[in-house]
DNA sequence: TGTTGCTGGTTAATATTTCAACTATTGAGA
DNA sequence: TCTCAATAGTTGAAATATTAACCAGCAACA
């Protein structure tokens, strides 16, 4: 009789499956508040100081906007704004693409580059402070280890960050 | 002559960490993102969702509304719209505290809970698909075992999710 | 009792994010 | 060459989140 309602019934979460996703979702949650708050007083947020950051790591200091959206996990629309606050902030400039005419580059400035090496030293001691000291060392490099397979699962398909695909 | 400069020279992550770090980071971003978009087809956001299963699970269905703050991590400004969200869509009520005047507690309609018993389905599997299928049973307890560690320490402190203190 | 400071929650204004068009360009193929 | 679908990025409006007041009630205490 019941094969024919649940045809598929869901897998529920075992107690010490609920624990864990628990502690991850409160987890997550309070360190992405605890990093952001670190941030503040250097008025920014993780997410654009993300952006400089994978710009100062970029050959010319420039990146795709698509790239960089990419990178970052933020929506081409996302990244559009936060482009434009980082640029009334002078960190970085807008340049068109030589090869493609359809695409832009976002530039660190110079003045960009400085507030990268300023935030840096703030922003690695509130990640070692709010996460990685917290952890035994082969259990830090474990979650990431497992958050690696995450990532890697879900960057294939998941690229369609703004609706623009379906 | 340093050392008059550098007082506090910041541990810089070593390369093992910076990967992992750099893992976690744009995981949890996917994740997230991933999470959400299984919950849209519902009309919801997760951190909707996490209110009313919170609410379904306490007893008599209701919570404070400083409780489920602290619970799903949001901000005590954030729940109060949240809440409002909720309410208009008839799955939640207020109520006054009957021994605290000043407290207000969210209450799980009937409707409330059924909405909470269709979608659960929905967000348990995508919470498998994102993740913990993606795992080893261990590596995913682990993982759970790290952030509860995190969670225990920025939970502390972090309480103060609004600019109340200080 | 009156005062003071704290907690619980809301509100209005602002900032950020998402959503749904929209333009321009590229690239593949007829 | 022409057409058409797909990609890159932007824009404006709507939705959501944060910030900084704010009010009411509690609690301690003179």
């Amino acid at each position: 009789m019941t094969s024919t309602i649940n045809a598929d019934a869901p897998r529920w979460l075992t107690e010490p499956e609920q624990r864990a996703w628990r502690a991850y979702l409160r987890g997550s949650r309070l360190l992405e508040v605890s990093l952001d708050r670190a941030l503040a007083p250097h008025g920014t947020q993780l997410s654009e100081y993300e952006v400089i950051s994978m710009l100062s790591e970029a050959p010319g200091g420039r990146l795709r906007m698509s790239a960089l959206a990419d990178l970052v996990v933020q929506s081409r629309s996302r990244i559009t704004h936060t482009a434009a606050r980082l640029e009334k902030r002078g960190w970085v400039v807008r340049e068109a693409c030589l090869d493609d005419r359809r695409g832009v580059e976002l530039v660190l400035t110079d003045a960009g580059r400085t507030a990268v090496g300023d935030i840096a030293q703030c922003h690695v001691t509130s990640v070692r402070d709010s996460m990685i000291d917290l952890l035994a060392p082969e259990e830090f490099l474990g979650l990431g280890k497992a958050m690696q397979k995450i990532r890697d699962a879900l960057a294939e398909d998941g690229q369609a960050t703004d609706a623009h695909t379906i």
